[in-house]
DNA sequence: GAATTTTATGAGATATATGTCAATTAACTG
DNA sequence: CAGTTAATTGACATATATCTCATAAAATTC
C-alpha cells in the first residue's frame, strides 16, 4: 500500500507537490490496467493514491489530462530502454527481431505499465508515432541493406506494429506465452522478405541476458477502504 | 430518422415485439459505433430507437445483454456472406487473400457495423473464434497444398487476425484506402511463405465485382430530442 | 514562532446513468 | 366492440461521477 510506484520513486527527492502528482500518476496506470481507460474514475484514482478527491483537481483537470501524462512518460521511458538494449547491433534484421522482443519482454514484465500502454497506443496517434519512430529507420536499414523486400510507408509500419501490439495483448492475457516475441518476429521478418530460415534463426536466438525494467511495485487493491 | 436499418427491416413482418427488439438492436450498433461500447448508455440507445427508456429493460437486462445479442448477430452475418463470396474458389492462396480482401470491403462498407464489429471482437473471445473458424480450414488447406510453410496454430491464426483487424481500424479512420485490403493480403501471404511475386499477383488481382452488403441506412444523430 | 505561502481536504452542487414499476396505451380475440 | 392480453411509458428511487471552493493543515520564510 505506501511502497513507492515509479513515478512516486522517481519524485521522491522533489517537492511535496512533484511528490503528490507523481503519487496520482503511479494510482492512474493501476487503475487504468485493473479497469480500463473507459471505466476508470477520478475517484477511483484519489482512492488508489490515498489522497482526497479534491487533490486531483489541483494537478489535473479531468482524467483525459492525466493519461497524456501517464502515458506520454510510459511511451518515453519504454524508447529510452529500448534505445538503450538495442546500442551496437547494426544488423537491420537482428535489430527489427531484438527491438520487437525486447518490447514485449519489458512491457509484460510489469503488466500494470503494459495494459497502461497498450490502451494509450491506441488513443494517443503521436504517441504511437513515436514508440515506433525508431522503427521506421530500422526498417528502411534493412531496404538499403537488401534484406527486406517491402515498400516502407505508414501502412507497412502500422500493421507491422499491430503484430506486435495484438502479441502484446495476449501475452498480457496469458494467451500466449514467453516466446511469443521470437515467434511474432519470426513471422515480421518472414513478412518483410527474410528467408524463412534466416527469419527463424535470428527471431529465436537467444538474446543478451541484460533485464530491462519499470520498476513498479505492485499495490495491492484495497476497494474496501474509505475515502 | 425513420429509415429502416438492417435488423428493423429484416423484423418488419415479425411481431411488434420483434420489430420493438431490432429497432433497439439498430439503435445500439448506431451508438456503439459513434460513443463506443463503454461511452454508450441505455438511454442514447432508447433515444436513437425513439422508444422510452423502461422499453430498453423488456428486451434486454443491461447494457452487455443488447452488444452480445447485436455483435452475434453482426458476425454471423459476416461469416454467411464471406462463405458465399468464397464459394469455388479451392485454391487455398486465393482463398485466403479472398477472404480477408471481402470482409474488408463489406465491413468498411457500412462503418457502423465495421465498428461495432471491430468492438464487439476485442470483447467476445468466442465471437471471434467464430469469425475466424473458416480461417484455420483455409490455412491448413495451404499447408496441405504445400504453398504455406508455417506452423498453423492458435498464434498465428491470432497474428493473422490481427493485421486483418487493424487495417479495418484504420479504414474505418481512414487512414488506409480503398487498396488496403490488397496490401494487406499480399503481407500476410508473404507472411505465411508464399513468394513474393505470387502474394502480390494473388493479392492484387481483381476480385469478382460482386457487392457484399449490410444494407444498412444511415440514421442522423439528433441529441436535441427530448426524451 | 509568527506570518505567509503552498498544499490538501471533503462536503456539496450539479449532472447523468441504471433499473423498477404502477399506470397507460395499443393490439388482438371471440 | 367489450374484454383480455401484450407492449409501452416515464416518473422515480438509487447510485455514482465530476468539479468547485471555502476551509484547514502543512511547509516555508523571515
Amino acid at each position: 500500500m505506501t511502497s513507492l510506484d515509479l513515478f512516486t520513486r522517481e519524485a521522491r527527492n522533489l517537492g511535496k507537490s512533484a511528490r503528490t502528482k507523481a503519487r496520482l500518476m503511479d494510482a492512474a496506470v493501476s487503475v487504468f490496467a485493473r479497469d480500463g481507460f473507459e471505466a476508470a474514475s477520478v475517484n477511483e484514482i484519489t482512492r488508489a493514491a490515498e489522497v482526497a478527491n479534491g487533490t486531483f483537481y489541483v494537478y489535473f483537470k479531468d482524467k483525459d489530462e492525466i493519461a497524456t501524462a501517464v502515458a506520454y512518460r510510459i511511451a518515453h521511458d519504454v524508447v529510452k530502454q529500448l534505445d538503450a538494449a538495442m546500442d551496437g547491433i547494426s544488423d537491420a534484421v537482428e535489430r527489427i527481431s531484438c527491438a520487437t522482443r525486447r518490447f514485449l519482454d519489458l512491457a509484460s514484465s510489469t503488466p500494470q505499465w503494459g495494459k497502461a500502454l497498450f490502451r494509450a497506443v491506441w488513443i494517443y496517434n503521436d504517441l504511437r508515432d513515436s514508440v515506433v519512430s525508431y522503427l521506421r529507420a530500422d526498417l528502411e536499414r534493412g531496404v538499403a541493406q537488401g534484406v527486406f523486400t517491402v515498400e516502407i510507408d505508414d501502412f507497412l509500419i502500422s500493421t507491422f506494429s499491430a503484430m506486435t501490439m495484438s502479441t502484446l495483448f495476449r501475452r498480457l492475457n496469458g494467451e500466449a506465452g514467453p516466446d511469443a516475441g521470437s515467434r511474432v518476429a519470426q513471422l515480421q521478418l518472414r513478412m518483410l522478405g527474410v528467408a524463412p530460415d534466416v527469419a527463424k534463426r535470428v527471431a529465436f536466438q537467444a538474446l543478451e541476458p541484460i533485464t530491462l525494467t519499470m520498476p513498479v511495485i505492485a499495490r495491492e487493491t484495497d476497494r474496501s477502504k474509505k475515502n
